[in-house]
DNA sequence: TATAATTGGTTAATATTATTAACTTGTTTA
DNA sequence: TAAACAAGTTAATAATATTAACCAATTATA
């Protein structure tokens, strides 16, 4: 009944940033920071922890100069995303 | 956008227990550890605190003999559950 | 009828996670 | 050229969750 619950994605700010991430191409590490008002070294590591479980990719690039970090979601990242939602509905709509 | 999800209740074990005693008057502390499979001490700890947190209340009766700890979600409880789950909707149906 | 096992928990110790604070590398501004 | 800012990273710390050991009472068992 009660099917436990992916614990990379039940985490506040991971789950915002996948959130973000499954209905757009790519996300800036800066546009994740605003949206959440999140303390960047949180960001970073929890970012790291995504691409390290193959939820994310991770590019590094340059804008205008300053390093500019992009990010996507990976297939693998949507299914865990969607299972994740689907197992959290039976606690949500609880009976 | 991201509401903050409150902690107590962002916890895989709690949401269960809060998750089971908005539908119901009341639950025993067996029948929580049968359907949660969680560790007898887990669920002890998470009752705890969820009941300094005013959110449920609970009552120590006996039953053919033995202790018998009977759970019910107080008005407050509630609310906040309902409070989590609209907030949680943002980071689930994103967009 | 001791004693071993079970019920129904609690508490202290430990392991895991998340968060912050300090740091780094490079850039722009004064 | 020194100070302030951008965009992060990493090491240290704080907060949480989980387990392992314990307790008090009851029931089964040899």
């Amino acid at each position: 009944m009660y099917e436990d619950l992916d614990p990379l994605l039940h985490s506040q700010l991971r789950l915002a940033i996948v959130s973000m991430l499954v209905t757009s191409e790519k996300i800036e590490f800066t546009h994740i920071k605003e949206e959440t008002k999140a303390a960047a070294g949180n960001i970073s590591i929890q970012i790291k922890k995504l691409q390290e479980a193959g939820y994310i990719d991770v590019e590094k690039t340059f804008k205008n100069n300053y390093p500019k970090t992009l990010l996507s979601i990976t297939d693998k990242g949507v299914k865990a995303f969607e299972s994740y939602v689907n197992n959290l509905k039976k606690y949500i709509n609880p009976k």
